[in-house]
This record gives structure tokens, sequence and C-alpha cells, in this order.
RNA sequence: GAGGCCGUAGCUCAAUUGGUAGAGCGCCAGAUUGUGGAUCUGGUGGUUGUGGGUUCAAGUCCCAUCGACCUCCCCA
């Protein structure tokens, strides 16, 4: 026999879950199309060559493979390379091009919590415009987002690429070791001013350049395209408690060039929420022309564990209004016809698939699928050409016309 | 990539120094031949994740492997 499991890091979603998914992922989709994004979708494969030199270290997490023609194929590992292909593969696409993407990405990492192999992202990005504008408005879709699913306290957090390597170089950080300085940095809040100091000493920063970054990062204060982001946002109308400057948010991703941005919600411990920023040097890799672009990404398994946590998920348990009984062999034919009658209508309708169950067996599986109708169909119904609505959580049921059965499921 | 911890019935867990596996819930049937979530009675429950090894004897010890969880790393 063969163990039934998943490889490590990949999930099966149950009907239960996955319909909450589905649920949650249609709102922020509506947000999305709000703002006047339409969708795009891309393969799960890419060539391998399309995915490299894009992630900087993280590149070793891709999946990749040679498939039966030799040809070294890759993963999906994030959604923001395939649309910078896109963009130069088809330059006629009319710009600003405003397009939110929901795939699953693939990333070979050990999993933990809120970390998977197989992952959903939901994308949004904007390519064509290095407007503030953009930059805002970005920021602006992850607030809406956030509020829509009805988080109360979130953060989002902005700051500059350039920015920090400004600060890194007139530190006297070493030409070479900004990019590892910046890493280090990133943890200051979680391993300490210590912690920081040793960890850049081991990348070879001599402890006074390191002491003079930190002193540097704590007094820093928002360039001008991070205030112009914030001024705009404040213009706007937002609410400006959740837009915060974090000098020391770096992200991990090599591609970011100018603004940055992490989201994270008050009392969810396990990762950001919501990540991005402008890369505007990332799409020149396979058109030739620069193609300024910023956008951001929701890890929807965190955004779901959030909701979780914080008792926001809806609880649904079936999409189906109402279970028709078979009450006999003789009388199907007329169940039947009524659960045609219903679907007919619009009425999601499920017809229990057994002649010889028991009433009982049906109205027990109703209730374990959370259904919230049953239709039962007796001979004194038949003879009196109406039908026996029982409400399950209730309990109360009537003998109606088929007509108002649709009146009052609709 | 490094380290830790764990895997026993469909689910949650028990099993003494190694002595050949048990409970609750669930499920099925009945009490209740037209009515569910309650109760009672009876029944079904296992190659102890998988493969090796040590031993008279392995759920228990050793090795490998698959998987879950947790640190670090990094990230969504």
């Amino acid at each position: 026999m063969i163990i039934p499991q998943t490889p490590k890091g990949f999930r099966d979603f149950l009907p239960s879950t996955s319909l909450k998914r589905k649920l949650v992922l249609a709102k922020i989709v509506s947000v999305f199309e709000r703002f006047g994004f339409d969708p795009l979708e891309t393969p799960a494969i890419e060539f391998a060559e399309t995915l490299k030199g894009k992630y900087g270290e993280d590149e070793k997490l891709i999946f990749e493979f040679t498939d039966r023609g030799d040809r070294q194929v890759a993963l999906r590992y994030d959604q923001t390379v395939p649309l910078s292909r896109v963009v130069a593969q088809y330059p006629e696409l009319p710009k600003p091009f405003k397009r939110y993407q929901t795939q699953n990405v693939w990333r070979a990492e050990n999993p933990q919590k809120g970390r998977f192999r197989e992952f959903l992202q939901v994308d949004f990005d904007v390519v064509g415009s290095s407007s503030t504008l953009v930059d805002s408005e970005i920021a602006q879709i992850i607030s809406a987002v956030l509020k829509e699913l009805g988080f109360k306290k979130f953060r989002i957090l902005l700051n500059s690429r350039p920015l920090l390597n400004d600060l890194m170089k007139s530190s006297g950080v070493d030409e070479n070791l900004v990019t590892g300085a910046i890493t280090s940095i990133d943890k200051l809040k979680k391993i300490g001013i210590d912690g920081v100091i040793q960890e850049m000493v081991g990348r070879g920063i001599p402890t006074e350049v390191a002491k003079k970054v930190i002193e540097s990062f704590q007094n820093a204060k928002p360039n001008q395209e991070v205030q112009s982001v914030l001024d705009t946002l404040k213009d706007s109308g937002e609410d400006m408690s959740s837009f915060v400057f974090e000098p020391t948010l770096a992200r991990g991703l090599a591609y970011y060039t100018g603004i940055i941005y992490e989201a994270e919600v008050e009392g969810f411990s396990a990762g950001s929420v919501c990540g991005g920023g402008r890369y505007d040097k990332l799409i020149g890799q396979f058109s030739g022309t620069d193609y300024p672009a910023n956008g951001a990404s929701f890890g929807f398994d965190r955004v779901l564990e959030a909701m979780e946590e914080q008792g926001l998920l809806p609880e649904v348990k079936t999409t189906t209004k109402v279970l028709v009984t078979i009450f006999s062999k003789d009388l199907v034919q007329n169940s039947l016809k009524v659960a045609q009658e219903l679907k007919a209508q619009g009425i999601n309708t499920e017809v229990y698939l057994d002649t010889d169950a028991k009433l009982e067996k049906q109205l027990k599986y109703a209730d374990a699928k959370g259904i919230p109708f049953a239709i039962i169909l007796g001979p004194e119904e038949a003879e009196k050409a109406v039908v026996n609505l029982k409400n399950l959580s209730t309990k109360e049921q009537t003998q109606v016309p088929i007509s108002e059965v649709i009146t009052k499921l609709t």
C-alpha cells in the first residue's frame, strides 16, 4: 500500500479550509479591483535563467530541475520576476500596467510555523511609472486590504534602499560589505545593539564603524523619497498612525531599488504579512530598456493565520443551502424534481445520493456538513403537493408549496 | 544549510526497569418502521510512520528513511 502523505512543506486544504481561503482571497482581490488592477496568470515553471540572479542569496531555495527535454527549468519563486518577464515580452501592454496575481510559489525552505514550501502569494504591482503617487498608492492598498480583512491594528513600515546604502557608506562601511551590513542592521530589534555589532564584526566590519552605523540608523530621518510618500498618504486622508518610517527595514530580495514596505499585524508573531518595494532595474534585465515598477505581496497563509488568531475568519462549512432528502424508493422522482427546480432558481441544492438511507441518517449528514435547511418529501407532502422545509438550526419545519421554498431560501 | 523534539485506532492521548497495546471521542447498528446535533446499549476498531539492526523478547534501545513541530539562518 502507498502511504498517504504529502511531501514536506506541501499541504492539502480540505473543503472547510479551502472555502475560507476562497472567501478571504475574494475579499483581497476586490480591493485590488477597486484600485483598478486586473488579473495576470503565468506558468508554474519558467526557464531557470529567467529566475536566476534576481533574488540574491535566496537563490539556493529555488526548486530547479532538468525536464525531459534537457531544459533547465524552475518553479515560480515569486510573482515579481514572472511579471517582469511578461512586461518585457509584451511591450504593447498599456502603461502604467496594473495587475494583481494570486498563484502558488515554491521555495525549498525548512517548514515552520507560517512557512511552507508551496504557498500562495497575493501580489499587486504597477509597472511603468516612477511617480511617488505609485509609491503611496501601494502603501494605501496594503492598508486597504488589511482593513477589508478586519484587522484593527497593523503597521506598514516604510524605508528606502538608497537611504540604507547612503547611511552605510557615510558611516564608512566598505562598499563590498554594504549588503551584509544591511542584513545585520535589519535584526537590530531582534538581537539588539551588541548582537548587531558582533555580527557586523564577523562580516569584517571594524567595531568602531559598526557602532557608527548603529548610531546613524538610530538618528536617521526619512529621505525625500520616503517623506513625499508620507506626505501624499496624508494628503489622501489616510490615518497616518499605521504608516511608520523604519530605517532598519531592509528586505531580503536583491532587486529592490527604491522605497520598500513591510506590513505587520499587531499580535501576530510569525513574521510579516506583506512585503514589497520599488524595483526599477529588474525588467531591464529582460527587455534592454528599464521600466520603473513597484508592488507588494501578501503572504496568504500568514494573513489567514493572523485572521484565525484574531477570530476574523468566517465560520462557513459549506455553500450548500439545502439538502433534499429521499423518503423512499417510490418517492425519488418527487425529490429529484424539487431539487431540479431549486437549482434552476440558483439555489445551492444537494440531493441525498442513496435511496435506502433512513431519514435519520440523511439529517445527520446535513448536520455534519453544516447544511442549514433540509427538505423532507414523504407520502403526506406528495399527496398535498407541498414540501416539508426544515430549518436545521431552529428545528422549525413547515409544509409549504415549492414556490414558497424558493422565496424562503433566496 | 545547522541543531532540537516527536510519530501508537479516523481524532486526542495512555502503556512501569524492554515482557507480545488501552481509554475517551468518532464511526456503525439498535432503543426510536416520517426527523439531526442529547442520552443509553451493543459493535467496529492497530503490520505502534516505513525499512533494517540489537535481544529469548522492541511501541520502548540503535541506525537509516519519510513526515509533523520548534530554534538558528532566511523569508511571505
